[in-house]
DNA sequence: AGAATCTAGTAAACCGATTTACTTAACCTG
DNA sequence: CAGGTTAAGTAAATCGGTTTACTAGATTCT
C-alpha cells in the first residue's frame, strides 16, 4: 500500500504538504492540488488508519457494551446505535458483558486505554458501587437503559415511570383490583420506577382498593416461566391480572400459561414491556407498553459525543425518553 | 498516560528490554523483571493500541457486515461471533449495509486499508459480479449465510437443500401436493437451494403428483404480506400449504392471514424456515426448518481465522451446517 | 591464555501520519 | 529601494510501540 512519502515524491512535494492539504489546512494552488489528486489517485493511497489514529490521539471509535446482542430489544438498539455512528463516520466495536460484573469493568478500560474515544454502557441488572465508581473514572461515557446508580455520567432512559402509570391506569380502568407486577428486583432503578408508576396508574382509578402483589426476579424468560408457573399453582384467589415489565417475561408467561388451563385473557390479563418483539402475532396479540428503542439508541450516541467536553456532570442528568401503550388482545375484565 | 519509556526509565532499563520482556522475546533475571513488573504496576501502564497496531501491522480486530442487525436472525449471527471474537481476544467492528451495494463495497476496504485484520460478510440480495470480484480482491474474508457467486472464498451456509427437503417431505407426508414457496428469488443461492431441495423432498413423497408454485421476492416482512394477500385473493384452487423461507416471510404470512376468513392450518397449512424468533408462541405455532445460527456465527470466525494464510482458494470451498425441521402445529392434512 | 559462547541487555531504525515553526521567493508599498 | 507582507511550501519532531543488529562483560572450553 502507497503511503504519505509516495503521494509526496509522485506529486513533487514533501509530506507535510500533501498531509495538510488533506486536512484543509493548506491553501494550494490549482497545479499543485491536482499533482498530489493525481498522484493520490495514481497510486489508490488511502491514509493508513493505525499511523493516523497514534498521531491524532483518538480511535474515531465508540464503544457499545450490552448485556447480550440477541435479545430483540438489545439487537435494535444495537442496530439504532450502529446506523448513528455510520452516518457520523465513526466506528462501531461491539461488547457484550452477558452480565459478566468483572466483563463490564473490563470493558470500561477500552476508554482509558485508548481503543474507543466514548463508551456506550447498558447494563442489566442491579448496579454495584464500584461499577459505579469505576464509570465515574472511565472518560466519556453515557449510560443508557438501565441505571447505574453513583454513576455521574449523562444517562438515557424511557420514561419507565409513565410506562408503569400507563399499565396500572389500563388495567385498573379495565376493572383490575387484585393485579401482579412481574420482574425487576427491587434494586434495579427501572424496575422500580416501572413498580412507582404502576402504582401510581391504579390508584389514580381505584384509590385504595388495589392489591398489588410482587413477583421479583429479572427481566428473562426463565424469571417469567417461573412466575407463570407459580400463579397457575396458586388456584383460586389469584390474581386477576399480570404486568409483565419485559417481552422476555411475556414470552415466559405465555409458555407457562400455555400449558395450563388458563386462557389469555378470560382468566387472566396480560400487559406486557417493551414491545419490542412480534408481540402482535402472539395468542392472543399481547398489549404492552412500547419502549421507543431505536431513539434510545440514536439519542445515546448524541448525548456521548455533545457531553464528550467531560462537563462536569451534575449529580443526576437524566433524559426521558416518551412510552406508549399499544392495546392488543391481552387484556379483559377480571372474569 | 504513562507509556513504555516511562515504565523502562522507571525500571531503569531500555525500552527495548520492556518490550521485549513483554512479548516474551528476551529472558530476563528475576530481579530486572522484577522491576520491570513493579514499574508497570505502579504506572498503571497499558500499552498504547494505535502505536502497536502501527507498529505490528495489524489490528487485532475483525469486522462484521450484516444487512441488518435488529432482525433475529442477525442479531444472533452477530452475537455468536462477537462471543466468538471476544474468546479469541479480538475486536469486532460492527458494520450495517442495509442492502445498500455501493455500502457493501466500501466495507470490504476495510481490510485493504487496514482498518481491520479480516471481515465476515453476509448479504442479503442477488449477488452481483462486480462484488463478488471485489471480494476476490479484498484481503482475508469468508461470505456466510448466503451465497455470493463468483467469490472464491472460504464459504459456510446451513444445508439450505436439506431444509427445503425437510419441508417438501413432511408437507407431502401430510397430504399435501398443491403447495406454494414464497421467497428467495431465484438468482439468490439459498432461495434456489431450498426450492430443489423442496421438490426433491415432495417428489420423493408424491412423485409427479405435486404442483408447486412460486411466489417470488426476498425475506422480508413485506413479501410475505404481499404472498399473504395474493393467496388470500386467489379463492378456490389455491395451494393449500405454504412453504415460506424466512421467519420474517412467516410473521408477514400470519399477519395476512390473520386478517382473513383463513386459519391455519385448517385451511392452509404453513412451514417456516430460520426458527429463530419466538415461532413457538405464534397462534398457531409454528412449524420450521430451524437454522443453527449461534454455529453459523461461531464457525464463520473459525473459517476466517484459520483461512486467512491465503491459500488460493479452490473453486467451491463451502461447509454447510446441518439443519433440522421443528415440528408444532401450523401443519395439518389439506382441507 | 586465548578463543568461543553465553548473558543481559541496548541503540536506533522502523511503522505512517500530523503539526509546529521556519524558510524562500515574489510581491507590494510609501 | 528598504521594509513588510503574502504565497507556497518544508524539515523535523512527535505519537508509542516493535524489532534487528549489535555490544560489553562474564563464563566456559581447549
Amino acid at each position: 500500500m502507497a503511503n504519505l512519502h509516495d503521494v509526496a515524491k509522485a506529486a513533487g512535494v514533501s509530506k507535510a504538504t500533501v498531509s495538510r492539504y488533506l486536512n484543509g489546512s493548506l491553501q494550494l494552488p490549482a497545479r499543485t492540488a491536482k499533482a498530489i489528486d493525481d498522484a493520490i489517485k495514481r497510486l489508490e493511497y488511502v491514509p493508513n488508519p493505525h499511523a493516523r489514529r497514534l498521531s491524532l490521539g483518538r480511535s474515531d471509535t465508540i464503544a457499545l457494551v450490552v448485556p447480550d446482542i440477541s435479545t430483540p430489544f438489545f439487537a435494535t438498539l444495537v442496530a439504532a446505535v450502529e446506523t448513528e455512528a455510520d452516518s457520523r463516520g465513526l466506528s462501531l466495536a461491539l461488547h457484550a458483558t452477558l452480565n459478566r460484573p468483572e466483563r463490564e469493568a473490563t470493558y470500561l478500560d477500552l476508554i482509558r486505554q485508548g481503543h474507543v474515544d466514548g463508551l456506550i454502557f447498558v447494563t442489566n441488572h442491579v448496579a454495584n458501587p464500584a461499577l459505579a465508581e469505576k464509570l465515574n473514572s472511565a472518560g466519556p461515557c453515557v449510560v443508557v437503559d438501565e441505571d447505574v446508580v453513583g454513576a455521574h455520567v449523562p444517562k438515557l432512559f424511557c420514561d419507565n415511570e409513565q410506562g408503569g402509570y400507563l399499565a396500572g391506569r389500563h388495567l385498573a380502568e379495565s376493572g383490575h383490583r387484585h393485579v401482579l407486577f412481574v420482574g425487576g428486583v427491587d434494586q434495579m432503578v427501572s424496575g422500580a420506577r416501572r413498580y412507582q408508576g404502576f402504582e401510581r396508574g391504579m390508584r389514580e382509578v381505584a384509590a385504595d382498593d388495589v392489591l398489588i402483589e410482587r413477583s421479583r426476579g429479572d427481566y428473562s424468560f426463565e424469571a417469567g416461566r417461573e412466575a407463570g408457573r407459580a400463579f397457575i399453582s396458586r388456584g383460586r384467589g389469584r390474581p386477576t391480572a399480570i404486568f409483565a415489565t419485559s417481552d422476555e417475561l411475556v414470552i415466559g408467561l405465555y409458555e407457562a400459561l400455555g400449558d395450563s388451563e388458563l386462557s389469555i385473557p378470560r382468566d387472566v390479563s396480560i400487559v406486557g414491556f417493551d414491545d419490542v418483539g412480534p408481540l402482535h402475532l402472539f395468542a392472543p396479540p399481547v398489549t404492552a407498553v412500547r419502549q421507543p428503542v431505536r431513539d434510545l439508541g440514536k439519542y445515546a450516541l448524541a448525548l456521548l459525543l455533545d457531553a464528550e467536553p467531560m462537563t462536569p456532570a451534575p449529580p443526576s442528568n437524566e433524559t426521558l425518553l416518551p412510552v406508549t401503550l399499544i392495546e392488543r388482545q391481552s387484556v379483559a375484565p377480571p372474569p
